[in-house]
DNA sequence: ATCGGTTCCGTAAACGTTCACGGACTTCCT
DNA sequence: AGGAAGTCCGTGAACGTTTACGGAACCGAT
């Protein structure tokens, strides 16, 4: 089993193989000009006939030339990939980031090379970050909901451009930073709670050790300060639906349910609706809760949940627009996206007045 | 704003960064040995003593360098990064797999490029094929949950050895398949059905157009025959709640609600649970219903589901050694991973005689 | 002292491109 | 007719490695 070795370049399964991959210089050769002609076309630079380019492109299709990306890459010392760096966490937003990032790279002709990165982030992060630099990527994004990730980043050293898609975390002249404006978000969940007549309204926050947990409890604290509303309960988590659950019940056997939630996600939102529902308080009849990130599903959750959307698409778009900006010396705006309220069914007018109220 | 050209090499960010990057050349000079000798301490062949090994590797250290893996590729004509082809949908089981394939290729040491598909497959698989092939990968693994996309695949050609990740999908000599038994999971399923005391037990099914969808079925439909029960109701849908929610509707519009259901997804039973549910229908009192895949947030479902899980760590583990074994021209094991049950509270013994008895 | 054998290391060619030069034609003007 | 100016194309060097080959220095044995 172990003593069969292959031929250098060959590989084991067979079809429509082509023997050796065809250089510049064979399609010179059937084409009956240089290789310097050849890659003339292949640049498309001027100085060729069109008769001639002609041939060439032919010669090209014909014997089935494929342009060798490590010799361009070697002699250019330029890179037509972009680096990916992300924690490995299979969670909705990061996930989400990464595929809407690889198909906008894509369109713009760039390959991506994605890697992610464990727990002790001070030596994960560099060891990427040079890993991603070796293969040659011309700049690297990276995807850093947790701070401690972030600042590992910051403390990393890297020869090209580095961009950080962190929800509110500041740029530094090292990395610069690009996110939606989920702080926005936030207020705009709490606001409509607001709106509904919510007078009491707690927020189940995520991971104070994510970016993303600061910045929603932030706009939330922000949206209650603004309405001359006093800050509501806000109770700490980890985004799991357990963890909601369980401070959920914990509430209910305390008498402490507030009237309204802004959960942090929707999967927290789901852990605290089935500790209310279980303990025959109905949502959204006695309490209303919004939840925040539209997962798929969440639009069939019992109830249909109200929730905030963003659009990575045009985060991912406006992030590669930032980090090719920088690779070439450009400026480009960096004006954060807006996400979405989608209001649903978990969220209803109040109808009595508070019963916290004096 | 567009004026400003960067010299060649540089970048615009500031910090610690390396005027140029060093070469093989750089080393051998601070370390007062030839070019080759530093080659050879990085290949670590064995003609090289220990003191200028030493020597070599310290002056490696001094000067930051770096192998130059363009340069590397360009003479040795094979490389260090494996290709992961996918289709773009952000659902559980691709991206779960696409996110374990990546950790187990990097703990292997190859970093991976990833790439994925649109719509008219028979061009977009063949054109990813080839660029991946051009960033010089030495293997190409495609998630293909989508039949479509694994024929397109199947008709593509390829230097570098392909291996598709599709349930239930044959290999041909050209691509070789792997997958988790997904129908084995869905006899489980149905299995614990069957021993709950059920009889008529209905499949939502997913989409005919994915392997698992038909997979799935198939083993639905293969517990049901060993038992020796009839077939019960089959809808195929699209893995989508809606879906499941509104033919959830019509069933129990019709009367035609089932004692129990096979759910091909989570995402689908959610929606049928709250079809049910909105309906006065209890899960699991009035029928029981178990999912598949076990998506985060299942375990806090209104009620917990029942449902099966993959293991995709495992399931990338094993896919990636097959393709290694592959590239080296190694043969290897191929049984599939074994997915299991989970058993929550969606699920429960059939109380009394199904109504549709005669 | 000479020789064969080790051990270590330097040298040159090659990998497949890009790019700056410069040369051979053609064309056009005076 | 004699350039000048274009247009097109070939040539050579370079990019940073790996690898095969060969040579210098040393060793112990004759």
């Amino acid at each position: 089993m172990s003593g069969i070795t292959v031929p250098r370049g060959a590989n084991g399964h067979t079809g429509p193989t082509l023997r050796r991959k065809p250089t510049i210089n064979d399609v010179a050769e059937v084409a009956g000009v240089s290789f310097g002609t050849v890659s003339r076309v292949l640049n498309n630079a001027p100085d060729v006939s069109a008769a001639t380019r002609e041939r060439v492109l032919q010669a090209i299709k014909d014997i089935g030339y494929r342009r060798n990306r490590a010799a361009t890459a070697l002699v250019t010392n330029r890179s037509t990939s972009i680096g990916l760096l992300s924690d490995g966490s299979p969670r909705f937003g990061p996930v989400g980031t990464l595929m809407a990032l690889e198909n906008v790279a894509r369109k713009k002709g760039y390959a991506t090379t994605v890697i992610s990165v464990e727990k002790p982030y001070d030596q994960s992060v560099q060891a990427a970050l040079d890993t991603l630099d070796d293969t040659g990527v011309g700049g690297i994004i990276v995807v850093a909901p947790l701070v401690d990730m972030a600042s590992a980043v910051w403390n990393a050293s890297c020869r090209v451009p580095v961009e950080m898609i962190a929800a509110g975390a500041s740029s530094t002249p090292k990395v610069f930073t690009y996110s939606e404006n989920q702080e926005l978000g936030a207020r705009l969940a709490t606001q409509h709670l607001i709106d509904l007549g919510h007078t009491d309204i707690a927020h189940f926050a995520g991971s104070m050790d994510w970016f993303d947990g600061r910045v929603r409890k932030r706009g939330w604290e922000a949206a209650l300060g603004d309405a001359g509303l006093p800050p509501g309960l806000c109770v700490e988590g980890d985004w799991s639906p357990r963890w909601a659950y369980e401070t959920g019940l914990r509430l209910v056997r305390e008498g402490k349910v507030p009237q309204a939630v802004f959960a942090a996600s929707d999967h927290t939102a789901l852990g605290l609706i089935r500790a209310f529902t279980e303990n025959g308080i109905r949502v959204p009849e006695d309490v209303s809760v919004v939840g925040f990130d539209d997962i798929e599903g969440s639009d069939y959750f019992l109830p249909p949940l109200t929730t905030v959307r963003q659009d990575f698409t045009a985060l991912a778009l406006m992030s590669m627009e930032v980090l090719l900006g920088a690779m070439e010396g450009r400026e480009v705006d960096r004006t954060p996206i807006a996400p979405t309220l989608v209001v649903r069914e978990s969220s209803i007018r109040a109808t009595s007045p508070s019963q916290k109220d004096t």
